[in-house]
DNA sequence: TGACCATATCTGCTTATGCGGATATAGATA
DNA sequence: TATCTATATCCGCATAAGCAGATATGGTCA
């Protein structure tokens, strides 16, 4: 019953819902979050860690950066709550416009590097 | 955006979510939650005005009780909810503690009419 | 009307959570 | 090793939300 609570506390936040729906298109890494979502750093991921205890998102290291994705879990509500993610979440104009941004911020990646100088990563 | 957010606040609170598990069986009124889950009543009924802010119950008056019940609504999210409230929610051990202490307490209810002595009510 | 009952809201307090800047840590590279 | 990047965590602060007792409101019934 707290566990639960706390899946859908971590699902009560736009940001954190905002965060998701990115993650919907495949895993990012915390740069390319606060570059579509134009958020401090702190920010984004203070919020990663909460999805992270709420069990909706792992992260794996990759060199110096954090790649998050969404969580595949198999209880019946993690499924309900993935496929509203998908179907429903990303439909929102909210979301789209992130996802747009983040887009357009990709499409620049490999001359920035996370926003700035080094070379891009994957 | 906003408003998903705070239909998912409402869901992540254990109180709450005992609260729907009960509602699950039919209507209550205030007095039947403070009984089955023995708390007491400003704590029941600030959940309650939470939960009707989400969208998540709806109240009627019925002479001097309130009654509530789960609200029905027509967008994809509530009715997932609602299906997991009905099949999963209701299956934990705790919410089952609940129904049990709900129901020995219904059955004494026409002889102390909400735990005090005026006659029963429905 | 007056007494009583059920419920909502207020009060004072405590804890949780949000924020963004600052700092700490870990990996990469020179 | 020294330095740079990316990320996590810490800090001080502000707001939201939890709690339970007290009070206000609205209905019932004698």
């Amino acid at each position: 019953m707290k566990t639960t609570a706390q899946l859908f506390k971590a699902l009560s936040e736009p940001i954190r819902l905002r965060i998701l729906a990115l993650l919907t298109s495949g895993e990012r890494c915390v740069c390319d979050l606060m570059a579509a979502l134009n958020l401090p750093q702190s920010t984004i991921s203070r919020h990663l860690s909460f999805l992270r205890n709420g069990g909706l998102v792992t992260g794996r290291r990759g060199g110096q950066w954090m790649y998050y994705q969404l969580s595949i879990d198999d209880n019946p509500l993690s499924q309900q709550i993935t496929r509203w993610l998908r179907d429903e979440l990303v439909a929102l104009p909210q979301s789209q416009e992130d996802q747009q941004a983040l887009t357009a911020y990709l499409a620049t990646k490999d001359k920035k590097a996370c926003g700035r100088k080094a070379p891009g990563h994957q």
